[in-house]
DNA sequence: TTGTACGCGTTATCAT
DNA sequence: ATGATAACGCGTACAA
């Protein structure tokens, strides 16, 4: 096949300037509608596709956001996509969804692309930024923070961040089983590897809760997942109830701090003959669609995630627009009583 | 802050020309040991990131495969981007996963791909390239179609497939509540306004195995998703299946033609108070991770996904090393027989 | 309205 | 071992 085709080859072909054949492509009025014609015309015969690389190059500007994600297998983001799809067809930015690798540095990649594609603003989505503030002078154009965790040391006024306080809802799913009557609520957490994260903070908020309400928290009732199987799949959920179970260790309430993951926790114990909530209680966190439709449906905490991908949209281009005024928007969660739950 | 930083920033910082930075950076031999560590420091210091535009361009060649993902929503594809991932890193090649919206076309977006970043390889997840095979003879390297819906004009030996027939599989699938005693089966399908794709393939395998049986398909029987509600979500076969029930319409065996879309359809039968299977038996396909882990377990059609994407990569890193051997490698799905169903 | 020529940031070739 | 310089393909200021 030809060697690739390029601006030039166009002008070549129909007998102009290269200049009038970007004209054209571009939709600049400067130009004779006739020629025009004639040359989008052999654009299409050609099958003439410009090179971004280079527009990239030589464009000292785009009108593009990019979403970062990292895990984007997590269906908690699934939710999001559409919603970042569908607000940002109401601008005029274009919208490029990039994964970052579990093992890539989510800032590393934001500053290669802010480069590569002349960004105007960035959304990270999941991940988790702490520490990493140095990092943020050197990334010179907007970004927001959309449920990434966060940490104890906000640096309030530099960032702008969406996201939910994962503590405090986590806090109040677990009040809400002790005022069921539940005592002995065991919890799963992320994997024990990871020290910040949201399953650490979720992890956090259970205790104060259970404090609170004058539980001690038993170390022998704080699980993590399972590092050998991959995280917040509903495998590890089960793998990880199934061995609680085997131990004999007794509890009445069972709080996983992802949906996913408590979907394994519930069959692994149904496979075991006992029901919920009869026998058990159990708990997830994130509010993801199929939460509703699981048999029996799961009490969880909501994350408003069409709302908080709507106001990461808003607020970016805020940002983008000159505003100047970061802040820290914390969305409440929404506690979904389902079916798998019950008083004591 | 500055205006971005450049190769020539860091030659000048260190008092050396751009291409021994270039050098430095890109681990080149032909270069002093020690004014590579000057210059790798300097480049640390000023936060340098290289314009991959500007690389893109200039390479002539790069080691990159894409994915590109029509619907990335969807469950179905979540298990293979782990996959992609550890099956590439395997070899020598970078990966990129690349989203596809919605109503863009594929194959345009795969060209200018191509350019942009001198891929070695695409590889075509999900979305129809039926009827486009003019456009192929435009795209200059290899590329595979991994589990799209091929229709009846395969135009074999000039590309390759890796796929399941999802005809012959959904045949299999309604033989086999045939084979349970089930002469009323109810089918959602996909949306009605889609001809081609996979939810019409699959109630073409449906109406033949009943036929094959004996049983005169009903037209009243076979269902569509609501147009109105995003395609192959549990809220879409919640509300067809809602809908049925309350038709009055006889069935004693419902077949979802996407795992994800059977949960609703489960949810909305036990909402009603009818059990499964006593009084439905219901079937997905797909086999996604959480059929195993929904309550009942759902019986259904698993895709060999991880096999599919790891062959998918196979045989695309074979065309790459120049083998010409186009063929359509065709999986066989796996009847996962789960506690959904019964013998009638 | 159109064409020429330069520069975007990088890598590779060719000198030195 | 290192530096100048020519591409890569495109957009645009400037000239015509």
């Amino acid at each position: 096949m030809m060697g690739n085709i390029t601006i030039k080859d166009i002008a070549r072909h129909c007998g102009v300037g290269v200049s009038t054949v970007s004209r054209a492509m571009n939709g600049h009025p400067d130009i004779n509608e006739e020629t025009r014609e004639r040359i989008m015309a052999a654009i299409r015969d050609l099958h003439y596709i410009p090179n971004n690389s280079a527009r990239n190059l030589k464009r000292s500007e785009s009108n593009t956001i990019a979403v970062l994600v990292k895990g984007i297998e997590n269906p908690f983001f699934q939710g999001m996509f559409k919603t970042f799809e569908r607000e940002l067809k109401n601008t005029n930015y274009d919208f490029i969804l990039h994964r970052v690798d579990e093992n890539e540095d989510e800032l590393q990649v934001a500053m290669a692309l802010e480069k590569e594609k002349r960004l105007k603003g960035i959304i990270f989505l999941g991940g988790s930024i702490i520490e990493k503030e140095a990092y943020m002078k050197h990334l010179t154009i907007p970004f927001v923070l959309c449920t990434a965790a966060l940490g104890s040391e906000p640096w309030p006024g530099h960032y702008t961040a969406i996201t939910v306080d994962d503590v405090k809802e986590s806090y109040r799913l677990t009040a809400y089983l002790c005022s069921l009557g539940h005592k002995k609520i065991a919890i799963i957490g992320g994997r024990e590897d990871q020290t910040s994260g949201i399953g650490q903070l979720r992890i956090e908020g259970y205790k104060e809760a259970l404090l609170d309400h004058g539980i001690t928290p038993d170390p022998e009732l704080i699980l993590h997942m399972d590092p050998d199987i991959q995280e917040f799949t509903p495998a590890n959920g089960y793998a990880v109830t199934k061995e609680l179970l085997r131990s004999g260790k007794e509890f009445t309430a069972l709080f996983v701090v992802s949906d996913n993951t408590a979907f394994g926790a519930c069959k692994a114990i149904l496979e075991t003959g006992k029901r919920i909530p009869e026998d058990y209680s159990v708990v997830g966190f994130d509010g993801i669609e199929l939460a509703r439709y699981y048999q029996p449906s799961l009490t969880t905490m909501r994350q408003p995630c069409e709302e908080m991908a709507r106001e990461s949209i808003k607020r970016l281009v805020a940002l983008i627009d000159g505003d100047t005024d970061h802040q820290m928007k914390i969305f409440e969660a929404e506690l979904i009583v389902g079916e798998s739950t019950r008083p004591l």
